[in-house]
DNA sequence: CATGAATGAGCCTTCATTCAT
DNA sequence: AATGAATGAAGGCTCATTCAT
């Protein structure tokens, strides 16, 4: 009996999963309002009513695309532990490392971030759970190399919403398809985490002359 | 007669400004799709019908936003003409006038950026009207100044996206509502170029020791 | 004064003439419901708003319009008058006369037609003001010459109706775009002239054997 | 689960004959365009959205409409095999069993008709699916009877065309409400008959004298 | 649990009519 | 008298949600 109801688990969570992924698709593609049950319901492969036993109603989809976003950050943000040495090569491994997995949910992106832009109960959610704790940690992580010198005497929090930013920044022109960036996300990586830690300009020189 | 038609027209180019601002901000509350043209009415002091004596319909609307989003790019692009000489001094100049503008057009982009993730027509067009030719220009001047050996030789169509990436990245972060980067806006384009410019690492170096 | 009067009637009647061929031919065209008085102002050449100047309403249009059938119909009437002696030539030159009136006034005939079958109000105007009365002197003449024994003793009143149906039913099948009623409409009139007054059967005959 | 089946479409047929049967009832009394699917809706007892169920739009239920004319006009038209002797009683049989069943659908026709005299698409589906069709058996017949020497030779196609429109014409003179023609509709038949066969003039000789 | 027909609230849009110029 | 911008009522249609099977 327990079994049994491990294995039903089991069937309605893959079940759930089936219409989430349909949902999440649907909505990149039509948008959350413009989508409609109906077609989520057959990208999904089940009836409309369906989609009612697994979730309490249309925003509840949303919300859930939303919690497997903050699933992500949350994995994601585990990396951050047991790198206490090297700057340049944590710091690079971490871009490296936030951008595949970043690229990898674009689409759960796509639909959270349209819909948070002109949501402000998402928005505020989505900044409390998941934001402002990534920043809080961020911002210590940097006030500590900055203490240790590794890290040029700076802005912190605004260091790091630049930093934070400039990923989101690639993620969002990648999202609206700009081909350089979405063909070359690999690479990206490098040329951000080159340009962050050692600037545009040429050493050595001419500047300010 | 020619004043009279003058008059007019002023009052029918103030009328469609004044519906153009509600459903900016209509928009940019509900999102598009869930925003009413009742509102946007409502807010614009007009009955529902008069919006569709100046707009074809709703989506009219928002090509309208979009295009007022066009203007605002094509005029700040104005200002890369004539500054040939300090590299620096040119970088700096052009991220704080960028991003005063876009910050002063920040409700817009919000509306016009959340229907471009979810909206492949809208966003094609918006790359190939916006996007594409900024980045071509700043590609060349990107270039010349790398032969100028001014800048670190690097990827420059990566490192382009990298730099204007940066900068929608910080609009996104204040449009989502990030505290630090809305109310502290205007002193981000200072800290971000100097990220840029010289690099989070500190000078004489300790990095990969 | 007088005169000034007089000219300014003519004008005013030339715009009215104006706007309700335009209505004519607009509701001919998409059905009084489906036009619309902007399209009817187009058509005339003037504002919507001049077209309330001359009429109460869109529905007064309507009516106007159907008054034009009467009028027709009534100078159509005066026919009759002075032919009292051959019956197979007044016949014939009867229908011959009211068939030519028709096809000429064909398009209001539409749109009133049209509009009758499906407004009780409308139709109860027109049986009473139109059709009844030329039905009812048409019953006269009919009778008067049963009596002289110019006619087959039958029931005058469904004749009377099959002779003014069969050229009511005429016009509609034009109406409908019949093309050998609607490219030989003249010569229509002799077939149907001949057809109600001898009939299709061969005379002399096998008739009922 | 096949009897289910059968009964699911059963009930599904039913519906569909529910609501056009209401949109029938609320067509022929406001007319297409003035008629609300509100008042279908109301009137066929089911929701709005229900129509749209069973009915692409509006437009959709005036084109089932029409089908269920063709239908019957299809199925009267078999009525002229097998009847191949007496000219005169199959003449007569063949009106008084169209005009039945002409009769019987007069709501259907009322609709139908008052819409195509205003619409020229649904004008050319008619004539094309219908009219024409029926023309060209019958002026065959007619041929043969004309050859066989049972009728008068006369203008085959006009003359078809006579007959067809003196029964149309009796039926729109029923359907805009002729107290004669409404009340007295099976009788109107056998004068119709009458006179197609025999004419109006009395034999035996005074004409044109 | 799954289904999908039924529901009806609500939206975009049209259009007859008014009225200030 | 002519104009046409403004109005707002009303209609067709969609779609999230419910519920009987």
């Amino acid at each position: 009996m327990a079994e049994t109801g491990g294995v039903r688990d089991l069937l309605i969570a893959a079940r759930r999963e089936q219409i989430l992924g349909a949902a999440t698709r649907v909505f990149a593609d039509k948008g959350f309002s413009r989508a409609t049950t109906r077609e989520v319901a057959r990208e999904a492969g089940v009836s409309e009513g369906t989609i009612y036993n697994y979730f309490e109603d249309k925003e509840a989809l949303l919300m859930a695309i939303m919690d497997m976003l903050n699933e992500t950050e949350r994995r994601a943000d585990d990396f951050r532990e047991g790198l206490a040495t090297d700057f340049q090569g944590f710091f690079e491994a971490y871009l490296r490392h936030r951008m595949v997995v970043i690229w990898e949910n674009r689409e759960i992106f796509r639909v959270v971030m349209s819909e948070m832009l002109v949501n402000a109960g998402l928005r505020e959610r989505y900044m409390r759970e998941v934001v402002e704790p990534t920043m809080r940690i961020g911002e210590e992580n940097f006030q500590e190399r900055v203490r240790q010198g590794k890290v040029r005497p700076t802005d912190v929090p605004l260091a790091m919403r630049v930093v934070t930013g400039s990923v989101l920044g690639l993620l969002v022109l990648g999202l609206l398809g700009e081909k350089e960036v979405a063909s070359r996300w690999d690479e990206a990586s490098g040329v951000l985490g080159e340009l962050l830690l050692h600037g545009l300009e040429k050493m050595g020189g001419d500047q300010h002359a």
